[in-house]
DNA sequence: TCACCGTCATTTTGGGCGTT
DNA sequence: AACGCCCAAAATGACGGTGA
C-alpha cells in the first residue's frame, strides 16, 4: 500500500525529513510506530508525526473518503484506487461546448464498475441525480476532470457536493509519461474503441447534441455510446496508470537510498 | 541570554496543458 | 470566448545549534 510508505504528507515532515526516515530503515506507518524515535529527527516531530500516522491510520481504515478528500493533496489521491476499489466511479460528462459560462451540461456519464448510468439533459438530468448516482462514491475517477467536468458540474448545479477524493489520469498519466490527451493515451495503452464511435471526438459531441435537439434520435445513442466509452476506458486505463505510478514511487524512493 | 547562521518546510509566482 | 491544476524555482519563515 503506497500511502502507508509516504511521509512527506505530514506537517513539517518535508522531502529531506523523510528521506532521514527512510535511511533509517523505516518504510512505513507501522514501522515508524514500532520504532522508539529516529536520529535526525527531533523528539517533538517524532511525536507529532507519530499522532499524525495514528489519524491517518485511523481515516484509511473507517474508509473515510471526505478525510482524504480535505488531507491529502491532489496528486496523491490515485494512492487510494485500491484501497477504496468497491466504492471507485469513473465519470464523464458531455457539453454544448468548452466554455461554462455560456455552454450547458447536456450528459453526465457515470460507471461504477459493474454498470454505466448516464443522464441526459432534459431527460432527468439535474443536481440530485447526480448527487444521487454519487452517494456510494469513495474515489472519482477522471480525464482532466479536475480542470473541465467538476468545475463545470459545479457552475451547472451550484453547490453540488463533489467533495471526493479524486484520481485524475490526466495529471496522473503526465507524471509517467502519458501526454497528448485521452485518446492518444489510449491507443498508447492498447485500450480500444468500439468502431461505431471510434471516430468520434469531443466537438462532434456538440454536434450530435444539436443534431438530436432537432429531432434526430439517433444522434443521442451515438453520443451516449460515446460518453460511454470514453467513460468505461477510464476503468481501464486506471489501474494501468496506477501500476506505472507504483513503480515510479518505488524507483525514487530507492534512488534516495543511494 | 542574545545575535547569528544553516537547514528545512512552506508559500508564492509563472508558464504550459487539455477539456467540449 | 476560460480555467484549474501541476511542477519548478524563488522567496519567506520557523527552528535548533553555536559561541560569547
Amino acid at each position: 500500500m503506497v500511502l502507508k510508505s509516504k511521509f512527506r504528507i505530514f506537517n513539517d515532515i518535508g522531502p529531506v525529513s523523510e528521506d532521514i526516515i527512510y535511511a533509517a530503515g523505516i518504510y512505513s506507518w507501522n514501522g515508524f510506530l514500532e520504532s522508539e524515535g529516529v536520529s535526525g529527527l527531533t523528539q517533538r516531530l517524532y511525536e507529532s508525526t507519530s499522532e499524525q500516522i495514528k489519524e491517518w491510520s485511523n481515516a484509511l481504515e473507517m474508509k473515510d473518503a471526505k478525510f482524504f478528500a480535505t488531507n491529502l493533496q491532489s496528486s496523491m489521491h490515485w494512492m487510494l484506487l485500491k484501497e477504496f476499489q468497491e466504492h471507485v466511479c469513473y465519470l464523464d460528462i458531455e457539453t454544448t461546448g468548452l466554455y461554462r459560462d455560456f455552454d450547458k451540461v447536456t450528459v453526465v456519464g457515470i460507471y461504477d464498475g459493474h454498470s454505466f448510468q448516464n443522464l441526459v439533459r432534459g431527460r432527468g438530468l439535474s443536481k440530485k441525480a447526480i448527487q444521487k448516482s454519487l452517494s456510494g462514491c469513495k474515489l472519482l475517477v477522471t480525464y482532466y476532470g479536475s480542470c473541465f467536468d467538476l468545475p463545470f458540474l459545479q457552475s451547472e448545479f451550484y453547490g453540488i457536493d463533489l467533495n471526493i477524493p479524486h484520481f485524475d489520469l490526466c495529471f496522473g498519466g503526465r507524471k509517467v509519461g502519458l501526454t497528448g490527451g485521452l485518446k492518444k493515451i489510449e491507443r498508447r495503452l492498447g485500450i480500444s474503441r468500439d468502431s461505431s464511435i471510434s471516430s468520434v471526438d469531443g466537438f462532434e459531441a456538440v454536434t450530435l447534441w444539436y443534431s438530436f435537439q432537432k429531432g434526430n434520435e439517433k444522434s443521442l445513442k451515438k453520443l451516449l455510446d460515446y460518453c460511454m466509452a470514453d467513460t468505461i476506458n477510464l476503468s481501464k486505463m486506471a489501474p494501468l496508470v496506477f501500476e506505472k505510478l507504483n513503480q515510479l514511487e518505488t524507483s525514487i524512493r530507492l534512488d534516495h537510498l543511494n
